[in-house]
DNA sequence: GTCTATATGCGGATAGAC
DNA sequence: GTCTATCCGCATATAGAC
C-alpha cells in the first residue's frame, strides 16, 4: 500500500499503482485493477496519467528521489569515512524497506516494462544514484580498507542491500537499525565504527587479514 | 539464446522461451514470438506444452537444477571449509553467468507470474537450492569466521552473487573466475584460502579486525 | 508434429455526457 | 474530475486438416 503523504489524487494513484506494481508485476496489473482499488472506473485513471506507462515512470521517478533524499540527508551530520558508509547503508535500508517500499521494488525490478526511451531517463537516475556511493567508496580503496576495484565493491554491497528486499520482514527479529548494522559489518570488516561497536581504531591502519 | 544441448524440440523450445523471458519479461513475451523465433506457429507449441506457464516452470525447474547440479559437482573434491566455500561461490557465478544465464535470471526475476500453486513448488526448489549453503555456513558461524546469523550471512552472500546477474558483462575485463576470488574474499574475508591468495593461514584462529 | 483458422476474452485507450 | 460506453487489437488456447 505504501501511503505516505496525500498531496492530492495523483500521489493516491501512485501509493496503489506501486503496490499492485510490485506484487503482481507491472504487465498483470490492469488500469482497471489500479482504478477498482482506488474505487474509480479506469477511464477516470486517464485524466490523471496519459499512459499506463507514464504512471510506472512516475512511481519509480519518485523512489529514486526518495532513496536520494534519504542518504543524502543521512549524511548530513557525517564527516568521516566510517559514520559515513554505516550512515548510507542505514538510509538505504530505511528507504528500501520502509514505507515506500513498493515504489523501490518496482524501480529495482520492473525496468525491463519501460520503452527504450523512458528506460534510458530511469536508468540516468539511478546511475545518479549509484554514483553517490563511489566517493566514500574510492576513499576506503585509497586507505587499503576494501577490494582495491571500487566498482565491484559497489555492485557487491548494493546488491546485497537491495536483496533484502526479497527477504527481510518486518515483523521479523531483526529491525532495519540491527540489519544495519549487521550488514555493514559483513560488507567493511575491516572499516570500524567507534562506539558502536565495541571496536577500537577507527582511523585507517594496516589492513592484515587473518 | 543459451542453447546447450539439443535433446529434441523440447530443449530448444526451452532455451529460445528461456532468453524471450529473460529480455522482454514473461508477460510481454507472447506464444507467437517465441513461436516465429522457432520458425513456427503459435498452435505448435502448444502440442509441446500445454499452456504458456508450464513453459515458464519448465524453464525455471531447468534453472535450478542445473545450479545445484553445478555446485555439488564443485564442491566434491573439496573437504575443508574455506575451499568449500570458495568453490561454491565459483559455481554459482559460473551457473548462473554462464550458458544458462537466461534461465537463472527468470527463476530469479520472474517468479511472480507464476500462478500461486507454480510458485510454491518453484520456490521450494529454490529454498532446496539455498539449503545447500547452509551446512558450510553454520560452520563458519562455529568458527567465528563470519556473522554469527547464519541466515544472514546466506542471505547477504547470494544477494550480492545474485545481483551479478544484473550488470556483469563477460566482455569485461573480469572473467567469471576472477570475479568469484574478489567476491569471495570481500564475502568471507575471514576465511582464508591457502595458496591462491598469498595468504598464510587456513585453520580457524583468532578474529581479529582491525 | 505442424499447419490454418478461429473462438473468446481482456487489455489500453478514447469520446462525450454529467 | 469522474462516469458510461465502446473501439480495436492482441493474447492464450482450441479444433481439425494435413
Amino acid at each position: 500500500m505504501t501511503k505516505v503523504r496525500d498531496n492530492g489524487r495523483k500521489d493516491a494513484i501512485l501509493a496503489i499503482a506501486a503496490g499492485q506494481f510490485r506484487r503482481r508485476g507491472f504487465e498483470r496489473t490492469s488500469v482497471r485493477d489500479i482504478a477498482d482499488a482506488l474505487g474509480m472506473t479506469s477511464g477516470s485513471l486517464f485524466y490523471h496519467f496519459a499512459t499506463k506507462e507514464e504512471l510506472l515512470v512516475a512511481v519509480m521517478e519518485g523512489g529514486v528521489r526518495d532513496i536520494m533524499q534519504s542518504v543524502r540527508d543521512g549524511l548530513a551530520g557525517e564527516t568521516r569515512l566510517p559514520e559515513r558508509l554505516l550512515s548510507m547503508v542505514r538510509s538505504h535500508l530505511k528507504a528500501l524497506l520502509g514505507p515506500r517500499l513498493d515504489a523501490m521494488t518496482v524501480l529495482l525490478y520492473e525496468w525491463r516494462s519501460l520503452s527504450p526511451a523512458a528506460q534510458t531517463r530511469v536508468l540516468a537516475l539511478r546511475d545518479a544514484y549509484e554514483a553517490l556511493w563511489m566517493d566514500p567508496i574510492n576513499e576506503a580503496v585509497v586507505l587499503g580498507l576494501v577490494e582495491s576495484d571500487a566498482v565491484l565493491v559497489r555492485q557487491t554491497v548494493l546488491g546485497a542491500l537491495n536483496w533484502t528486499a526479497q527477504w527481510y520482514r518486518p515483523e521479523g527479529r531483526l529491525d532495519v537499525d540491527a540489519l544495519a548494522q549487521s550488514m555493514f559489518k559483513m560488507l567493511f570488516p575491516r572499516v570500524a565504527v567507534s562506539g558502536t561497536l565495541g571496536e577500537t581504531a577507527t582511523s585507517p591502519q594496516l589492513t592484515r587479514r587473518v
